[in-house]
DNA sequence: TCCGAAGTCAAACGCTCGTTTTAATCATAC
DNA sequence: GTATGATTAAAACGAGCGTTTGACTTCGGA
């Protein structure tokens, strides 16, 4: 029963967390939904907060560990130029879309912390979810760079946030949208091909020149 | 005195909801952080629910309305095949990023709003925004499906979405990021041209053929 | 000069929050 | 059977919440 208690208590805050941010959802919402005595939460976790890090530690570590995993393949079976750039594209988000699938009922809704994150979560649990994004943007903003040799890295990185914001956006609207757009995609496999075909795209596109300040105005700040 | 404070409060609640969210700010943290007395947020607005939709209201109506100012003058001068997708999709993007330049200190606080909205307001304050933004979204829709005659609607208005998350995504955790990023973008018009030049084309992205289901499966649910 | 509306203020209200405590329950090894 | 350690249960804790109250200023117009 401990094993049972302790996910039960994951996959109703999950839910809730998600429908209605972290500091709206109170332990008793959760135990509630779950259908657990109040205290064992924290008998299980300690805090509120420690609950919130082990939801976005089961989530993501492995969507994070898979979408590496994609990486190295297609650079492991690519020629010297590496992966073709909507490959790299689809190893980035199709990860919590597959996710998804699998774990059945749940939706998407772990994704809508991607975009509520940094303002639910203290400095430290923010700091952690961070640091473990990292080392996937790195590697994905390594590989972009060497698809798109026309961007400078800071374009790579800004367009990577792009993507992300795409992804987190149409997940979290993607319910009510489908309500008053009945003609929008709402199968998640299109979605996750529009989404993929959009980024691609956006990555490609042309870098502007970037507008040279002044030499006095630069070398004065 | 009247109008100030209540000035004070909206500029205080703003930056701190923008920060910390919505549930997670206190009426007594606000009224620190805006030096007025406790029972002036109930006195100006009746109630918290009812100060972030003044929030709301004050940032987002003057945006709404100049991007549909823009791409109402955009039409006008344009020919028969309607303005360019460039455009139509600065039209789109840039009132947010000009108001930030009007706003002054502010910042581009309010826009992380965009992304938290839905989990921070009950259902009214949501409907009202979502209300308030279908006419801009109708009006876009329409420009963007002139402009991309190849699209079909819901992929538009997909598209649509994740521009707007794209946005909301980099005002988020552009901060973050540029700490961690150094080369990243910072200046705001740089990181509207990338936006810009990054949604354009990820609009003008060819739509994947759908796939169809088989007839069986589509008759039947 | 006095009045009344508008605004400010300190204090308190009832309530819910996250957390803790203490006791009861259960399985398992002796 | 009984001791032991892990888990669940019920109740309570103090703190902080949004909101309300009622007295106190302020000040332009009768």
């Amino acid at each position: 029963m401990a094993a049972e208690t302790k996910e039960r208590i994951l996959d109703a805050a999950e839910r809730l967390f998600a429908d209605s941010g972290f500091a709206a959802t109170s332990l008793r919402d959760i135990t509630g939904e779950a259908d657990v005595n109040l205290a064992s939460v924290n008998y299980h976790f300690g805090t509120k907060e420690a609950l919130l890090s082990a939801i976005l530690e089961r989530r993501f570590r492995p969507i994070n560990d898979q979408r590496i995993a994609l990486l190295d393949e297609l650079e492991s079976r690519a020629g010297e130029h590496g992966p073709a750039l909507e490959d790299i594209v689809a190893a980035f988000v199709g990860p919590p879309f597959h996710h998804w699938s699998e774990a059945g009922s749940g939706g998407l809704k772990f994704l809508k912390f991607i975009g509520q994150i940094h303002s639910q979560a203290n400095e430290e649990i923010r700091a952690a979810f961070l640091r473990q994004f990292e080392r996937v943007l790195a590697r994905f903003t390594a590989a972009f760079e060497r698809a798109l040799p026309d961007l400078d890295a800071g374009e790579v990185t800004t367009r990577v946030v792009f993507i992300v914001g795409a992804m987190a956006h149409a997940m979290t609207w993607g319910e009510q949208l489908a309500a008053r757009a009945p003609r929008a995609p709402c199968r998640s496999d299109q979605l996750l091909d529009s989404l993929i075909s959009f980024a691609a795209a956006g990555m490609a596109a042309p870098q502007l020149a970037p507008v040279r300040m002044p030499a006095a105005a630069e070398g004065g700040r």
